[in-house]
DNA sequence: TTGTGACTTGTAGTCCGTT
DNA sequence: CAACGGACTACAAGTCACA
C-alpha cells in the first residue's frame, strides 16, 4: 500500500475517532476544508510540515499518521 | 524543533551512517542529487511520497526519519 | 563530493462556490 | 457534513552549470 492512501485512511479514521468533522480539524490544523477532503480521499501527498500540523491537531506524533495501522 | 529541520539531520546522520554519498542516495531514491542536498540542508519540506523513497533507499521506516532522535 | 543560484514545470494548497 | 468543480497562488520537484 502506498503511503499517500495509507495516510489518507489513518487520517479519516483518527479524525472521526475524535468526532471531528473535516471542518473542525481544518480549522485546529489552520489549513483549508477543502484540502483535507482531498487528504482524505489520497489525492495529494502532503508535505511533512501539513503532516506535523495534522497531527498535532489530531494529539498524535506524525509517525503514527503515516504507518500501517492493520 | 520544526519537523523540516528535524528530518533534515535525520536524513544527513543515517546516509553518512551508511556510507553512502549524496549522489549515491539519490540515485537509490530515484531522486534529483542536488535535491537531496537541498533536503539535507532544510530548504524544502519533502511530500510524505519523497520521505517514503528516502526510507527505503536507506532501509528504516518514513516514521523513522521524521523522529526526534536524541 | 557537496553547495548554490537560476530557472522551469508540476503539484500542493487556498478560496470561491454547488451538489 | 462531505464530495467535488474551477481558478488561482505558493512552493515542492527536477534540471543544469559552476564553484
Amino acid at each position: 500500500m502506498e503511503i499517500r492512501k495509507t495516510f489518507a485512511s489513518n487520517l479519516r479514521l483518527m479524525r472521526q475517532t475524535k468526532g471531528l468533522s473535516q471542518e473542525e480539524l481544518a480549522h485546529r490544523a489552520e489549513i483549508d476544508r477543502t484540502y483535507v477532503s482531498s487528504l482524505e480521499r489520497g489525492i495529494y501527498s502532503p508535505s511533512i510540515d501539513v503532516l506535523e500540523k495534522l497531527a498535532s491537531a489530531l494529539g498524535v506524533s506524525p509517525g503514527e499518521l503515516i504507518r500501517p495501522h492493520e
